[in-house]
DNA sequence: CTGACCATGATACTGCTT
DNA sequence: AAGCAGTATCATGGTCAG
């Protein structure tokens, strides 16, 4: 059975030393239960949620060691939202592997917080981030805000990024409240309109005026390039850009690729949404020969194509749906393209999102069960490649 | 206790065709 | 005017971890 076994050494984080040791799954079974058997596949999150390592800090904090078996080919990067319902995650890795979530929160590399878990097989040592680094506080992704935030407001970062967003009903009441309020506001007023900005991801455009996020300006914090998203409409902007990834916390996963495929690579992605794991690529100076990519939002897929078309040169291959990605056809796949080199993508976190209030049902969940889609394409393609090296 | 969260479903609206 | 389809808007709360 597989091991694993990673420590932190110690690391600077916002400048002061941690000194921690940890020992997750010694013992050769991945994450046992306390022996009471009470604290059932209890996976607790990292606090700070910065995964093995980040940009800036010397040297990996981590280190961990994968099975042989686990190793690729082919890599393989597994997203979702961190804060799952309770074992969730423990299910997720025990599907895959037993490997350890790193789990992130993207605030620590760029202006909004989106706090997710990766399961990968990808070395974690040299890696690099894209450069430029971008804006990592509200008022250097969006400096003219400045001249309207009040100083009450103490954000530095914006919360997840979500799908949905205010209604202009909701910012009236709050300006209402604001211009009847006296100035600066009472503490009570204060805190209904904080509760609201934070909860709604409002910024400042004005005096006493506060409204969500532009599509464009979602697009520039989650690292996707200028109007990635438009020629949709922007309710479709929202709901793809809010279920995408953070493409700088990705491509700093991924950039210990660019060593190991000089020659490019041939991606399986799956649920690719609007491209995150493929903008990330690109913006790595990493050529994809190759994307067999499955996806089946017509608007996604729309974006995906466009900006494949605009700027890359490689083979692109468009699967609808997830179901029709059989074990015959992945074997053909593999056949014509000489394998894959990084199977790739976040399945559905529909049922397992905080936010959503009516079917949080987990894995099992009618949208977020195509998880195990993911995990029977992976496991086909490692034993279809099994014995293959590069 | 506080506060965050890749959302869903009902309804209103818009643009278009008969 | 009425029907249709696609899109936009709005209100809605529970689970989880700290």
């Amino acid at each position: 059975m597989l091991q694993f076994l990673w420590r932190q050494k110690e690391s600077k984080i916002d400048g002061r030393e941690q000194e921690k040791e940890e020992e997750y799954g010694g013992g050769g079974q991945g994450n046992r239960p306390s022996l009471d058997g009470s604290d059932e596949d209890s996976m607790p999150l990292p606090n700070p949620m910065v995964g093995f390592n980040l940009p800036g800090y010397s040297g990996p904090s981590v280190t961990r060691m994968l099975s042989k078996l686990d190793t690729g080919p082919p890599f393989f990067y597994y997203e979702n939202v961190a804060r799952a319902p309770k074992g969730e995650w423990a299910k997720i890795s025990r599907n895959m592997f037993d490997i350890q979530p790193e789990f992130v929160d993207s605030l620590h590399l760029c202006a909004a917080a989106r706090k997710r878990g990766y399961i990968h097989n990808l070395p974690i040592e040299n890696r690099s981030p894209l450069l430029p680094l971008p804006p990592k506080t509200i008022f250097e992704a969006f400096p003219h805000y400045k001249k309207w935030w009040p100083s009450w407001d103490t954000r530095t970062h914006l919360n997840c990024l979500q799908t949905c967003v205010a209604s202009a009903k909701l910012t009236d009441r709050i300006q209402r409240a604001l211009v009847s309020s006296s100035n600066p506001p009472t503490k009570s007023v204060q805190k209904y309109v904080m509760d609201e900005c934070k909860k709604w991801n409002l910024v400042w455009v004005g005096k006493n005026k506060v409204a969500p996020l532009e599509p464009d300006e979602m697009e520039y914090i989650l690292g996707f390039p200028r109007d990635h998203t438009r020629g949709v409409g922007k309710t479709q902007r929202y709901k793809s850009l809010g279920n995408s990834f953070q493409v700088d916390t990705v491509a700093y996963h991924l950039s210990v690729l660019r060593r190991m495929f000089p020659n490019g690579v041939c991606v399986l992605s799956l649920f690719t949404g609007i491209g995150g794991g493929e903008v990330a690529l690109h913006k790595l100076g990493i050529h994809m020969r190759v994307v067999v990519s499955v996806e089946i939002g017509e608007a996604s897929k729309k974006i995906f194509k466009s900006w494949w078309d605009q700027t890359q040169t490689g083979t692109l291959i468009e699967i609808t749906d997830v179901k029709s990605l059989t074990n015959d056809r992945v074997a053909s796949l593999i056949s014509q393209f000489g394998g894959f080199d990084l199977v790739i993508g976040g399945s559905p976190c529909n049922n397992l999102a905080g936010s959503n209030q009516h079917h949080r049902d987990g894995l099992e969940g009618k949208h977020s069960a195509l998880f195990y889609d993911y995990v029977r394409i992976l496991n086909f393609v490692k034993s279809a490649m099994g014995g293959r090296r590069m």
